[in-house]
DNA sequence: TGATCAAATCAAGCAAATTTGATTTGATGA
DNA sequence: TCATCAAATCAAATTTGCTTGATTTGATCA
């Protein structure tokens, strides 16, 4: 059973649920131009503190988002090496796409 | 309020939410090497058809799937374009994301 | 027309994700 | 130590998404 390329690994599942949420665009989106901080996000995007945390974290956990303490603060920031491996899962499938005419499908046995 | 790239436009939210199944996943990794019909994937996949019907829809809505009927059987494909959006999408993350150092969260005013 | 088959749709039940408000944690500085 | 503030965590309520089995639609062919 050879795979033509990678099958789907958790980690692409997760990644690309993690980017399947408005808000958590935006957050990235935001944090496309400079680190933030929570406090900061929070009054950008208008969104209570603890709803941005869950997203964070979710953010975080799916590799896309780094975070860094200092002092009262922590700052977010884009992690992009795991940007580029989702961009890569999809790019595959445009570089390897046969585009195949129609197979027919035949009811049952293939019978040679 | 100038945006600095498409600000996620719901068409990237679907598509990226879309993405974030398993099944749909592995749908999408059987057809990029042809063209199927609904009773293949269902063998292949061994899941039910109403349940690989949900799937299919969601994979259509979002754009990354056509449907072509001939006779009984309703063929699948992908439909590139859309990968093409998305992959853009996550690539501009990495190209024009300045690496900003650490931007200071100044507690309130800036107070030149 | 009536039988058959592929696929879509539907309603109900179930599971997972999200939101909310309250509380906790942990760092800072008086 | 105590007060304060930023951020994380938690439990409960809500919403959304998925699965299942049954039914419907629509095409084919006798």
């Amino acid at each position: 059973m050879q795979k033509t390329l990678q099958s789907a690994s958790s980690s692409v599942v997760v990644g690309f649920k993690a980017l399947s949420d408005p808000i958590r665009l935006q957050i990235l989106e935001l944090l496309r131009q400079q680190e933030m901080c929570v406090c900061d996000l929070c009054d950008r995007l208008n969104v209570r503190q603890s709803k941005l945390s869950f997203h964070l974290k979710t953010l975080k956990s799916a590799g896309l988002l780094r975070s860094r303490q200092e002092g009262k603060w922590v700052y977010y920031s884009l992690d992009l090496p795991q940007f580029a491996i989702l961009e890569q899962y999809l790019s595959d499938f445009r570089r390897f796409s046969p585009m195949l005419p129609a197979r027919v499908c035949a009811d049952s046995e293939p019978d040679s």
